[in-house]
DNA sequence: GGATGTGAAAGTGTTCACAGCC
DNA sequence: GGCTGTGAACACTTTCACATCC
C-alpha cells in the first residue's frame, strides 16, 4: 500500500466530495458500499477511488467493498475533521454577512468565531450571533484563539492587505472571495472561491457548440464593455 | 500556430483568470505586458500563459509583449462574453437571496434575470430588484428569455430535482451550489461551487505540516509578539 | 535585444487489468 | 464470484528550450 509517497493534491481535493457522499450514502442508512457504485454516485471512476483511497491505506473489503461508515470515519480522519476548526471572516458587506451567518459549516467541521471590518459604521453591528469588530482587533484575537483559517470577503481592492495581515497573525490557510490574485508566503494555503470564474468558463461550451442562440442581451452601454474592474462585496 | 488542436478543459479554466487580471492591468493603466509579468501577477508561469494562447491564436508581439486591452478583449471573445448572459436562480433562501441581489455579475458578464422557490411564504417575496417566483413558472421563463445558465441554491435533498426542471427547460448550464453530487444528461456542463469542500481539503494540510497545533497561539513566521492575551469571545 | 509561439521532453494524473483475497 | 489494491500502460499537462520575428 502507498506509504511514504507523496499523495497528489488533486486527490486531497477529492476527497471531501467522498466525505460529502459518505454521509449521505450513511444517512440513508447504506451500510456497504463498492467502488463501482460509489463511483456512479458521485460520478468518478471506480478505479480512481481505489487508487485515491490506496495513498492512506487499506479500508475496503474484497469481494464485499467498503463499509460505509468506517470509511467515512478514516476519510475524514485524513483531513483533520475530528475537529471543529475556528475560521475568521474578514469583510462585513454583505457577502461577508452571509458567509459569517451560513449555517452549513458546523456540521462539516467549521465555525466562524470572528467577522472583522474596518468600516466604523459596520462595527459594533450584529452579524448571526457574533459581532462586527474593528480589523484591528484580529491579530489579537487570532492568536488568542489559535486561529489558523482566516477568509477573505472584502473587495479586491483591499483583498491583499487582508490577506498579509491574516498571515502575519498567524493564519496559515486563507479562502479568498475577493476576484483578484492574491499572493502568500511559502507554506501558506491559499484557495480561491469564484464563482464568476467558473461561470466564465462555461460560456466558452455555450457559445462554441453550435448553439447560435437567439441573442438577448447586449453589454448594456459602453462602460459595460471595459468593466471587470474591481468589484464590489 | 494552434487552430484544430482540441483545447483542454484546464486551459479553458485558466482563462478566466487572465480576464480578470488583465481587466486590473487596463484599469491600471498598464498598456502591455510580457508573459513573464503576467504570469507572476496571475502566480503562473510564463510558458504556460504562452501555451494557453496559442491554442486561440497570436495574440502578442515577439520583443514587445502583450497590448493588454487587445488580449483582454480577445481573452472575452474566446469565452463567449462579448453579451451578458441571462441566468435563473432556484432557491429564495439566504444563498440563493445573496446569489440573487450579488452586483459583482454584471460587470464581469452576467445578470440573473429571474429568482425561483416553492415556498409559497417566499413567492412574492422582493429580492434585490427582482421579485420571487414560482418555480413552476421556471420553464416558461427560461424559454421566453432563452435562459441557457441555471443557479441551483436549494439544499441539497432537492438539488437533483431541481437540476432535471432546469434541463428539461432547456438550461445547458448548472452551476450548483447545493453540497451533493448532482448528474445532469451528456452534453450539458454543470460546475460545483462548494467552499466548504475546499477548506476540508486545506486542513489536511494544516493537520499534515507538522503544526501540531496547541489551542493556542504559535509563532508565525516571525518572532512569536506579544504576550498571550485573555481569550476573547 | 527581447519576448513570442511551439515542438519535444519531462512530469503528473488516470485508467487498465489482473493477482490476491474474502 | 466479486471486489479490492496496485504496478504498468496510457493520457494529459506543464515546462523547457530555441527558432523566429519585431
Amino acid at each position: 500500500m502507498g506509504r511514504d509517497v507523496e499523495v497528489p493534491e488533486t486527490v486531497v481535493r477529492r476527497l471531501p466530495i467522498y466525505v460529502r457522499a459518505l454521509a449521505q450514502l450513511e444517512a440513508e442508512g447504506i451500510k456497504t458500499i463498492s467502488s463501482l457504485e460509489l463511483g456512479r454516485f458521485i460520478g468518478v471512476t471506480a478505479a480512481q477511488i481505489r487508487k485515491d483511497l490506496s495513498y492512506f491505506g487499506e479500508f475496503g473489503k474484497q469481494g464485499r467493498g467498503y463499509e460505509v461508515s468506517h470509511l467515512l470515519r478514516e476519510v475524514r480522519r485524513i483531513l483533520g475533521l475530528t475537529r471543529v476548526w475556528p475560521m475568521v471572516v474578514v469583510g462585513a458587506g454583505r457577502l461577508g454577512q452571509a458567509i459569517a451567518s451560513y449555517d452549513g459549516f458546523k456540521p462539516r467541521g467549521f465555525e466562524v468565531v470572528a467577522v472583522f471590518d474596518n468600516d466604523p459604521a459596520k462595527i459594533g453591528q450584529p452579524v448571526g450571533h457574533l459581532v462586527v469588530r474593528d480589523v484591528d482587533e484580529l491579530p489579537a484575537i487570532v492568536r488568542a484563539l489559535g486561529v489558523k483559517i482566516g477568509i477573505v470577503a472584502v473587495p479586491a481592492a483591499e483583498a491583499q492587505k487582508v490577506a498579509n495581515l491574516m498571515v502575519d497573525a498567524g493564519i496559515r490557510a486563507v479562502l479568498n472571495y475577493a476576484p483578484t490574485a492574491l499572493h502568500v508566503p511559502e507554506g501558506i494555503r491559499l484557495e480561491d472561491v469564484d464563482p464568476v470564474a467558473i461561470l466564465q468558463s462555461m460560456t466558452y461550451y455555450l457559445v462554441s457548440s453550435g448553439d447560435h442562440d437567439p441573442v438577448v442581451a447586449e453589454p448594456s452601454g459602453a462602460a459595460a464593455a471595459g468593466g471587470d474592474s474591481a468589484p464590489e462585496l
